[in-house]
DNA sequence: AATATATACAACCGCAATAAG
DNA sequence: CCTTATTGCGGTTGTATATAT
């Protein structure tokens, strides 16, 4: 017993659009409006195609007003900010951004943006500053020290008082005891590493650790990757923790971003240790 | 020139949220 | 309320094109 199909699959066309399909599409929900109906919309249109199927189309491709390609610098900036703030929204952030929509994003992130980060390509200095602004302490408690492996105009301290929560947002972070700092790509010129193409990943629970030079993984602790989740199991020195892609869902702005579990969130953290953001899901 | 591999991105799938009855 | 239909979303796949061998 499978789910019940959306329409008749064998009646349908499926894969790219022809140009008279999207005419007709285009010129019924011109005329006609959506009717506020997608599945019923095909079969007025006349075409052979599944509702959800015109549903994408439209929103993604023939709709008046949305851009393709040729993000700007200011974009890619909004994009790496509200990813490092809410994680894979796509939706929410393709919202702050005029004509571009979810699956554009989406793409662009996966395909381009996450590279141009990792090759030092994008700015992330809204990013960085907001981590300066940020005032609530939340899980991680730290002294105030700079770290020197970071380029001077890049350069942070933060009190226990001043320092929010980490993102790892896809660009890196690096934590120890005594520092913390936030940086998209100097860590990766230090050997650090990108768990993220080890093979970890969210469905499969997976533990790993960091050699103490901070530039290889093997399969015991102190750092456990689980289903969206980030356990530092052992306070050391210099546990450097990159790009999970998991997005974490924190803002550094305003403290915890919201949180739906909240009694289920770490009620054990102290300094020198990241929770378990297992149970931390999402609401908007 | 032929084949393999990588990239880009449109489109699909199924789940969850929401709306309608 | 409960049930069912529809919509919206994000992860993933399929395919055309570009690039490498």
């Amino acid at each position: 017993m499978g789910r019940a199909p959306c329409c008749d699959k064998a009646n349908v066309n499926r894969g790219p659009w022809f140009p008279e399909e999207d005419a007709a599409l285009k010129s019924y929900i011109e005329a006609h409006g959506t009717g506020g109906n997608w599945i019923a919309l095909p079969k007025k249109a006349g075409l052979r195609r599944c509702g959800k199927s015109c549903r994408l189309r439209w929103l993604n491709y023939l709709r008046p007003d949305i851009k393709h390609g040729g993000f700007t610098e200011e974009e890619d900036n909004i994009i790496c900010t509200l990813y490092g703030q809410m994680g894979s929204r796509w939706s929410a952030i393709a919202s702050q951004l005029s004509g571009r929509t979810d699956n554009e994003v989406k793409n662009y992130w996966n395909t381009k943006l996450k590279k141009k980060l990792k090759a030092g390509q994008v700015s992330l200095n809204t990013t960085i500053d907001a981590v300066t602004a940020a005032t609530t302490p939340l899980l991680i408690q730290t002294a105030e020290t700079q770290n020197s492996e970071f380029s001077s105009s890049q350069n942070q301290s933060f009190s226990s008082s001043s320092l929010s929560i980490l993102t790892d947002s896809n660009f890196g972070f690096n934590i120890n005891p005594q520092t913390i700092s936030f940086g998209p790509v100097q860590l990766y010129s230090q050997g650090f590493v990108d768990i993220s193409e080890t093979g970890a990943n969210s469905k499969n629970s997976r533990t790993l650790s960091l050699s103490r030079e901070g530039s290889s993984i093997s399969d015991s602790s102190p750092i456990a990757l689980e289903s969206k989740s980030l356990t530092l199991t052992e306070q050391g020195s210099d546990e450097t923790l990159m790009d999970f892609d998991f997005g974490f869902h924190w803002d550094f702005v305003n403290g915890l971003y919201y949180q739906e579990k909240a009694g289920e969130l770490a009620p054990d953290c102290y300094p020198n240790q990241l929770v378990d953001f297992t149970y931390a899901d999402i609401k908007p």
